[in-house]
DNA sequence: CCTATCATGTAATCCGTTACATGATTAT
DNA sequence: ATAATCATGTAACGGATTACATGATAGG
């Protein structure tokens, strides 16, 4: 059993799979598109290579399907349990950055009107998917689910606010 | 001549070479943590290697400083004069994501009122970094900055007022 | 039927982070 | 003087992206 750091995609997988019980990597790849991929998206690829990590460290158990496909079906470990409890628990690390490839041009000298328009547009487009998928949630939707898309609802009026004065100045 | 991927790293690295006519990767630090930096901050480490990768690929020209500590200074080429004028013309790559490891721990089912107070002070000790910074700021800062960091602010305002309410319900 | 897209997986590459190092200044 | 921090750089590792592959299903 090997030693590993865990990293935040360590925690989306182990998250997931303790919401579901057990899960392949590609009900995980579904599962992430529908739910924290809306501000943390994931290569498919490491929906296969994450698991395999942390079955290595003990953190997931593997079973493969007899027949058919032959998929490997992971589950937590009373480790990945313990870990995942101690995260939760965690004080937050560092705060993210924008890390916006549209301000890096802006800062670099990109034409403003031309900028902010595009963005404009593309966070418009965003905001509506968002909005759309508030108004389909079921009644019984978890906090956590319903919170996260509140931030990137709220994050996205305050993009278009600032892209909108951007272009009208 | 070999081809390498032009990453939001390579155009922070042009971008401010392009700025200051040319640095060294010490140089490239002290831009870097006085100006993007505070929406797209850089290892230190790769402040050496980038330039070495972006050399290369005949972006830019490298000469070693004679004598004393023989440092390596950088400056653009005309190919890099160019990549960095086409890439500020082309409309923006994908939006980024929020990608905020404390909204995980809330979509996860991290205690929200703790989570809350604590991201509550993180964001209010940056936003009064970034208003300090604002304060200081010389009158003929270029419009990049300006608006870099007033989008970094606003978005500092979308957090908090976020975070109080989880922690306020 | 044939083609496109979905489902599912592995392999290779590489950028970014972390670790390691050491000479020069500054502070006490 | 000595410790601490700044200045400056290299090397190793590993997680994340990209490329490659192929069987299944659905649409026209």
């Amino acid at each position: 059993m090997q030693d590993v750091r865990l990293t935040p995609t360590s925690y989306v997988v182990l998250g997931l799979i303790d919401q579901v019980g057990q899960a392949t990597p590609y009900d995980l790849k579904r599962l992430v598109s529908i739910s924290v991929g809306y501000f943390w998206s994931l290569q498919h690829a490491q929906l296969y290579s994450e698991p395999e990590r942390l079955t290595r460290a003990g953190y997931l158990t593997e079973e493969r399907e007899e027949g058919g496909r032959r998929r490997k079906r992971y589950a937590l470990t009373e480790r990945g349990r313990e870990a995942l409890a101690a995260w939760r628990a965690q004080p937050p690390d560092d705060l993210a950055e924008l890390r916006e490839p549209a301000l890096l041009k802006l800062f670099f000298g990109a034409d403003r009107k031309e900028l902010a328009t595009a963005q404009l547009e593309a966070h418009r487009r965003r905001l509506a998917e968002y909005e759309a998928v508030r108004e389909q949630m079921p009644p019984r939707t978890p906090e956590g689910s319903r919170l996260t898309l509140e931030a990137g609802i709220r994050h996205e009026h305050t993009w278009i606010a600032f892209w909108r004065e951007v272009a009208g100045g």
